[in-house]
DNA sequence: CATTTATATATCGGACTGATAGTATGCATC
DNA sequence: GATGCATACTATCAGTCCGATATATAAATG
């Protein structure tokens, strides 16, 4: 599932143009599958070379054209292959973590900073979902809703875990003999 | 923080080769920071030419020669800045939820297959994470022994919501609609 | 006897990330 | 009245990473 697949599936909610995709990819999808105008634009190019969409240029007056996207029926035959994928992956990637590994060589001061920026950031997608959720719930699909649930269950869960567990980083009996 | 920063962390605990670091990277790093050898064979290359490594060549009779690298001052010095990093990242890359997203473009078998390998997945996790703990929990330090324990709630949290709502998605309201 | 697993190295194309750049309007702050 | 920032739109590029693949040998498993 690369980001040419994911624009197809946001396409077949009806046309749009990448700038508009880029903010789908912030919003409902930012906390799962980030996307930048670096993946986005190449990938509507390639798709539309594919014929898998069509490419209908909007003039504007004063802002750049638009350039709108729209799935055409082999797009959604190629979605439909693509989505048989019977065990799709999920990975994290936490440079958070890592750093966290090696926190008996960091001063207390830093890694407080650290966990505290990891709460602030888990509030902002906690309110990002539930922005996205006031606006949009009732005209969800069942999946969009699934996964607005999964990323509120998994934010709940790092926040509790990081405020119950984050004293262990600062003061435990190995970090005192390491430190004198 | 890039491979190359986590490369060299791996190595404030003692020399090793490309190969060691790989199931150090498989193991206790698994479940939030992967890297196969298209990533550590250059990261260590980089690093010894930087002179943040030493490389030592070992003969073995029958195997290829270990290249055994070790951290040096200015190696550790790199590391102390690379630590610095007030508000390191934690990416989640799931083709698993956008999957999901367009469940109502699936059949029911389809999706039942993915929550079942999800869940697989999971336990997969939660025995390598078991398994590293048993082995060396006491040798850790209070970092790695926080990490461990982050991997299991998160873990034990996706579980338990998948086992709980996966049914939304086979069986919603909307589901039936679209599907006459 | 064949296959798989383990020990070790290394490369390469394709994909992605983050930064940067250009162009125009409007709104608010100084 | 100017400066800066947000919004609206497009696009590219260097650096980095990912997954597959290649090579070679030995030991263990079936």
């Amino acid at each position: 599932m690369d980001v040419k697949t994911v624009c197809l599936g946001m396409l077949t909610d009806g046309a749009a143009s990448g700038y508009d995709l880029k903010k789908h990819f912030e919003s409902t999808f930012g906390h799962f599958f980030a996307a930048g105008y670096g993946s986005i634009y190449p990938a509507l190019s390639s798709l539309a070379d594919h014929g898998l969409v069509t490419c209908e240029h909007v003039p504007q007056d004063g802002k750049p054209d638009r350039k709108v996207y729209a799935i055409t029926d082999s797009g959604k035959e190629f979605l439909l292959e693509a989505l048989k994928d019977p065990a799709p992956g999920h990975k994290v990637r936490s440079d958070f973590l890592a750093t966290m590994c090696f926190a008996h060589l960091m001063p207390a001061e830093q890694i407080e900073t650290v966990l505290k920026s990891r709460l602030e950031d888990v509030d902002n997608w906690l309110n990002l979902i539930a922005k996205a959720e006031s606006c949009c719930f009732d005209e969800w699909p069942p999946g969009m809703k699934f996964v607005a649930g999964f990323g509120k269950a998994m934010s709940l869960a790092m926040k509790q875990y990081v405020e119950e567990n984050g004293h262990m980083l600062t003061d435990s009996e190995q970090r005192k003999a390491a430190n004198g």
